[in-house]
DNA sequence: TTATATGCAAATCCTTTGCCGTCGA
DNA sequence: TCGACGGCAAAGGATTTGCATATAA
């Protein structure tokens, strides 16, 4: 039973080798967002021979296929997802590194509109939220700041 | 008449040296998100002298500084922009790579919103949409579109 | 004077590519 | 079969860094 990733790399008509399927695979049973050093630890797990060089450019070809979706969280490397599930956001947690996923459509709506009254079709955005665990105390008030890129 | 950006260094105790002036010139006279090497063909322009490697260490040091903000918007390169201005967002044109810089308080809201809903206080987000311009005829309708990272 | 900056070139990091033997359809 | 694919190592692009010299304070 193939994968969901494999599946639709199938449906693209794209050949299977056995490479393939194994990183199709990781990706399925990925439930974060694995850089290609990442993916290409868990396929050397299941096949030891893999080449980072074939992660890269398999990666590439799923992401041209619409079958991945490529990430960046700052950091300097490039993250992945399935592009398969519904459109959502992210929350990067700054203390841990721990990605959320979230929905808003009030989010989605809203930026239509502000492309729209700039003038533009929206034809795709990012948007990454950076916080911290709320609990405990904290900062009593908020905190402006400035946009932190860096989440290594 | 030292720009914003000097200025800023000044007040943080920065050392002054011939090229951080001129670094910070160019940033202070730039109304747009010039990469690393873009600041530098415009410091070179009136110190020929200058070399990639300190523009580099200047930029990250202005950045650590929090005079400048680091952007990203796909493309491989870093792109920055004075700290100082308001916050804003991008809108990025997928047809001509040109930059708008907008402000949506709705926006920043409801951003805050779903980090407190989450269980985090937010300390920073990230967000570019990217269009093509309306005008003309264009598609008649939506086109949800996956997101497109490139902007090359 | 003296710690800090700059220049230059070599080094790093992430990612892509040329070449050639291998393999899926 | 045969063109597409994978492995290896070298190439690339952006950015950083070691080292010796120059310079701001």
């Amino acid at each position: 039973m193939p994968g969901q990733i494999e599946r639709l790399c199938i449906e693209r008509g794209l050949r299977m080798t056995g490479q393939r399927k194994l990183i199709a695979r990781v990706l399925s049973e990925a439930n974060d967002h694995p850089d290609a050093e990442e993916v290409y630890w868990r396929a050397s797990k299941l096949d030891p021979k893999i080449s980072i060089a074939t992660v890269y450019r398999t990666l590439r070809i799923f992401e041209n296929s619409g079958i991945l979706q490529r990430l960046d969280f700052g950091g300097g490397r490039a993250r992945f997802e399935g592009a398969e599930s519904d459109h959502h956001d992210h929350l990067i947690d700054s203390s841990s590194g721990k990605v959320i996923e979230f929905q808003n459509a009030r989010l989605e709506e809203l930026q239509e509109r502000i492309a729209h009254d700039l003038g533009y079709r929206l034809v795709g955005h990012r948007m990454e939220l950076y916080g911290v665990p709320l609990q405990q105390d904290g900062a009593p008030k908020d905190t402006d700041s400035g946009g932190d890129d860096s989440a290594s």
